[in-house]
DNA sequence: CACAGCTCCGCTCATATGAGCAGACAGGTT
DNA sequence: AACCTGTCTGCTCATATGAGCGGAGCTGTG
């Protein structure tokens, strides 16, 4: 990376053929032809040109979405989608608006009329739909139950039975908690009509969209609305991350327990039979928690911005 | 240029495959393989993402010399030699070191042992001796007589002597001035033993180093040191720039006058004949002159500054 | 002077690549 | 349905390219 070339007529003559090389595109062996030189020495050169750094060649694109650290994030932990949105903007609400829209892009892309789409209950899915403009004719399934907050309208309904009437297709939506207080009302509520014709699409789901949270108090909704004693359990089980209702720890694997009998959502088994799982995690405190999902396997989509993709790489500065 | 691709996750993965192919140099082949691709495809995304500015090469590099305007510069006007320096500096004696600096360099670099170094009397070319550190042995042959300013000490058969001295060849020098007040003298004086033997060598010079003035006051030392009688006269005549005691005029056609005949220097046909011959003009006054000197196919190599050298791009902005 | 050690050059030959073509498909039009 | 029309795909085949080799020239050293 470091030698770099002798006099600067050499250097001249280097910038001279990288220029007819990567500016107009010319071949090596037309370049060879003009300078006089054999072919060799230009591919010479230009290797020359391009490990000393007098060639830079950078990825970038007018829009917010950095599509190189994008790439990066991608290829590094394996996953099938990244798209890293490069803004500046910190506010909760305005970058789930960005990353709503990213998202919204990718999803209208990638879901075609073959797939089943899974979608969960979370703030930043429903930015996401919120944001949808159009999506291939798919049946849409509810993954989970919801968790109706004061400060959210928008519930798991409403945006499931939303995205499905813009997609044309069926929906498989039901009412009905995220977490219920013990394990035999959430059997009861399974066996609701509604409730299990939506668990008996799971296995169809090709693409689904879900939360994920940081097992921390602010980190994830399903956390706030539990218990504290059920927080802790789950905690002292390894848990850093739900997966709307799925809990992994650190090395991501999925961790069975009581609580797990209590939520109304897809189960690690189901969400990992799913082709595409994606995630829409923002804020430094999810690093950990976007680590141990992406490690489960379960997730294996990422639509977040570019401080989270940085830290998510190690690239802190 | 403009037609940029489609979703982001086409994009993200025409990102993935321009790094892959551009950074990690890897052959499309392979890339198309990873990726399970078919090479063509591999090879039309390329060809977009180049086309629509998503992969952005640059040519620069960490020194003073802007390698790709030099390039350009060099490629536009047919030089040989094109060496532009990228200097905030604008001051003309701190200009002159920096193009000095960079004439030695180049200097240095192109003269071989094969070579006689032909050497002009300018401010410039002092400027590049002064920076001289290592030459190959070769006689070095002084071109014009020396103009003596009171605000340069320096003239020039120091000027040949210390380049001599420095590569340890021979040196062929004379006391003359640059321009005497008839043709009378100017002949008496090519007749001195000393000054023969130089213009006798001026056939086998092969490399030159040159002054370039615009023909206006303030701009060519040998202008200013002239009468006005004959500045006005060699004006009308259409001489828009003087390559060390050749008159040419705008369409580089060298002008012969009265006024030549009394100029000991080096002639139009004998410049003609000398494989590299090197100007180091500078300040935006000079545009004209250095188009002139390149049209007129006496001067073939340039080392120059960035304005100058965007100016004679027509990138004025 | 001979020689090892070095760099630089251009060759061969297997491989990568580009130009241009024809089939497959989608969406609209008659 | 039949028919354009444009887009996208992967093919063939000629050409461009890279890896590795041996020879030429240069330099310092015994």
């Amino acid at each position: 990376m470091e030698p770099i070339a002798g006099g600067p007529a050499q250097l001249v003559l280097t910038a001279s053929i990288a220029r007819r090389y990567y500016v107009d595109g010319r071949s090596k062996v037309e370049i060879a032809d003009e300078f006089r030189l054999s072919r060799f020495k230009v591919a010479r050169l230009l290797d020359q040109a391009r490990s000393s750094g007098l060639v830079r060649i950078e990825i970038s694109h007018p829009g917010n979405v950095d599509l190189d650290l994008s790439a990066r994030l991608q290829e590094a932990f394996g996953l099938r989608r990244a798209i890293v949105v490069d803004t500046p903007e910190d506010e909760p609400a305005a970058l789930r608006l960005q990353l709503g829209k990213a998202a919204a892009e990718l999803l209208t892309e990638i879901v075609t009329a073959d797939d089943v789409l899974g979608l969960a209950w979370a703030r930043a899915v429903t930015a996401m739909t919120d944001q949808l403009t159009s999506l291939a004719r798919v049946p849409v399934v509810q993954l989970t139950g919801a968790l109706s907050r004061p400060d959210v309208e928008a519930n798991s309904v409403e945006l499931v039975r939303h995205t499905a009437r813009l997609s044309g297709g069926p929906a498989y939506l039901f009412y009905a908690p995220l977490v219920v207080p013990d394990a035999t009302t959430a059997r009861a509520l399974r066996q609701q009509p509604e409730v299990a014709e939506a668990i008996g699409h799971f296995d169809a789901v090709t693409k689904a969209v879900v939360g994920l949270g940081s097992w921390d108090a602010g980190q994830s909704t399903l956390y706030d609305a539990m218990d504290t004693d059920a927080c802790e359990q789950l905690r002292k089980r390894g848990v850093v991350a739900d997966i709307s209702g799925v809990f992994v720890d650190a090395k991501g694997a999925p961790v069975q327990s009581k609580v797990t009998e209590r939520v109304i959502a897809i189960n690690a088994e189901q969400m990992n039979a799913i082709d595409e799982v994606i995630a829409i995690p923002y804020g430094l405190g999810k690093v950990e928690a976007v680590r141990a999902a992406v490690r489960s396997g379960l997730v294996n989509g990422i639509v977040t911005h570019s401080p989270l993709a940085r830290a998510l790489l190690d690239e802190v500065p």
